[in-house]
DNA sequence: CTGTTAGCGCCTTCAT
DNA sequence: ATGAAGGCGCTAACAG
């Protein structure tokens, strides 16, 4: 910047006013500086701009996993929104694991995030102590946190997984199962199955533990999932798939057993993911706005660097997609 | 810091030294200093780290789209060996546009990330000057380059295509077509198309233009193209969709057509999506070491940090998976 | 093993 | 509308 400085014939003040409000120097005075800029190939420094000012341009996010394509539209999302505003993302995933989140949180903190966006709503007491200490915002997505630590943006997972149960019953379905991911580990599954089990409820219908299966992420365990609860319980004659590409995997492998979906056995997933709606059947599912909750999310921060004080909590809802699969 | 430092009665750089070398400390001067760490809630600014020591722990990676599956892995890989070594990764896509990727790289060069890792092989003249300029170690990943701006690890477009088609054609099909992203603004579908009609060359088949096409990424244009296709050239007995998932959407079509896979048209895909495995019948595809890039790009850029000067061009290969559908 | 001195590159504040 | 001084929080380089 001093080079700039010294090409323009101005002080340094001059250049970095250029730069970040233009408007208020004079016509050629900003003109001499930025072709100064431009001759000189100057990038100017946010570090040293970030800590002078003790403001940052960039938001932390952290997923449970990079891989997993639910997570990447919310990251889209907040992406999309940050580059337009100049802002950087910085990305980490954490592995479902509420120790690694908390080492990440710490190094967001450390590099002077100005917001995080957390998927998870549960974390270490240390993390929760980081953050208050920190000041920094907070969003979390990944479920309308009941008490969030700051602000919460997203959908109810019990919600969803009510109103599916309850769609499919009043299909016609007599005997729904319900298939999720691990719920000791991970709160959204254990919406999810509350969502089912409350949804039973209001049917009236007892729950039958054979028909409420915890498993792990992929394909391979939805397919194994289907046939042994098909095995378990013959009756069964719809299948809640409350998670991850579980679905897919229990429709590839009822192709593949040339069970009739949903003649032999109805199949319902939970995101609404590009293959859904291309399969044969295509399949049921939910559409829930994970791209929106990223944008919003980042668009929340904004406005809380911008200086607003609002702490939002925002249900940004969900829909059920009726297909060809029940 | 100053309070840590009051706290343990001891200098700023002492406190410095504790979270950096610990094992350059007294074991009592350091238990003191990190005792008052803990008990004020103490977290470093890496911003002020970063400007004083000319360094920094962020790493910046620009991939053509964040919700594209196929670049996730690689940034998977390299966010977990960033992670490992504690260091941050920041993201951003470029949407497929190289002005964006220019305006991201001036970003990533203000924020003083210690490295880049472009997807891009191509890139404005003015991004590679920036990048020249700023001494920042870049590694490209999409294709070999064969010029790189600095280092590349990547597999070859051209001769993966080019070892599918001649397999394709082992296996005995006798009319091949090939269906590819447009290939005038991308470098990787543009050597992928050169791969596959090397490939006809290798085996003395004059190329058909109606069996090179070029379409949109999507499953839905994938489905169009194999229809298509097979419209216009009845006698095409294989194709080979050498991009995004294309393969998946004609493969979903033929179902719905009932056309028999491979007995109709057999379907080879570019990209071992976790899809094509499962899919009745599963998918001959490349596979391509996605993760791996991204760890070694992360590896070299680590590397060069710490000072090794290596200018490594590195070819990590690829695997023709020979399953069902063809 | 620990402390002192200087400065990273920019922004804030106040002056002109 | 522009400039000068001071400092953001930390680390490099040296000294003790």
């Amino acid at each position: 910047m001093r080079d700039v400085a010294a090409a323009a014939g101005v002080s340094l003040m001059t250049v970095s006013r250029a730069l970040r409000e233009p408007e208020r120097l004079s016509g050629e005075t900003r003109k001499a500086v930025l072709d100064a800029v431009r001759r000189i190939g100057y990038v100017p420094n946010r570090i040293a701009a970030n800590l002078a000012s003790a403001r940052s341009s960039v938001v932390g996010q952290i997923v449970p996993s990079i891989q997993n394509s639910l997570y990447v539209d919310t990251v889209k999302g907040t992406a999309d929104v940050l580059r337009a505003a100049g802002m950087q993302l910085m990305l980490a995933d954490s592995g479902y694991s509420l120790e690694e989140e908390e080492a990440l949180i710490a190094a967001f903190v450390a590099q002077r995030v100005s917001g995080l966006i957390l998927h998870n709503t549960e974390h270490t007491p240390r993390a929760v102590e980081m953050i208050r200490r920190s000041g920094v915002p907070v969003i979390e997505t990944g479920d309308l946190a009941r008490r969030p630590v700051d602000m919460s943006i997203s959908y109810s997972n019990f919600n969803a997984a009510r109103a599916m149960t309850l769609h499919l019953a009043a299909r016609g379905y007599r005997s729904i199962g319900c298939v999720s991911l691990v719920t000791r580990v991970n709160r959204r599954a254990r919406e999810r199955q509350r969502g089912y089990l409350a949804a039973l409820r209001i049917l009236k219908r007892p729950p039958d533990p054979r028909l409420t299966m915890e498993v792990g992420p992929g394909m391979t365990a939805g397919a194994r999932a289907m046939v042994d609860m098909v095995s378990r319980v013959p009756g069964v004659d719809a299948i809640f798939f409350a998670g991850d590409v579980l679905a897919v995997g229990a429709l590839f492998e009822a192709q593949r057993r040339r069970w009739a979906v949903p003649g032999r056995i109805a199949i319902a997933g939970f995101d609404d993911l590009e293959i859904l709606q291309h399969a044969v059947p295509r399949v049921t599912c939910l559409r829930l706005p994970r791209l929106e909750i990223g944008r919003r999310s980042a668009e929340s921060l904004i406005d809380r660097l911008r200086g607003k004080e609002e702490r939002i909590r925002l249900d940004l809802g969900f829909e059920v997609i009726q297909r060809e699969s029940t």
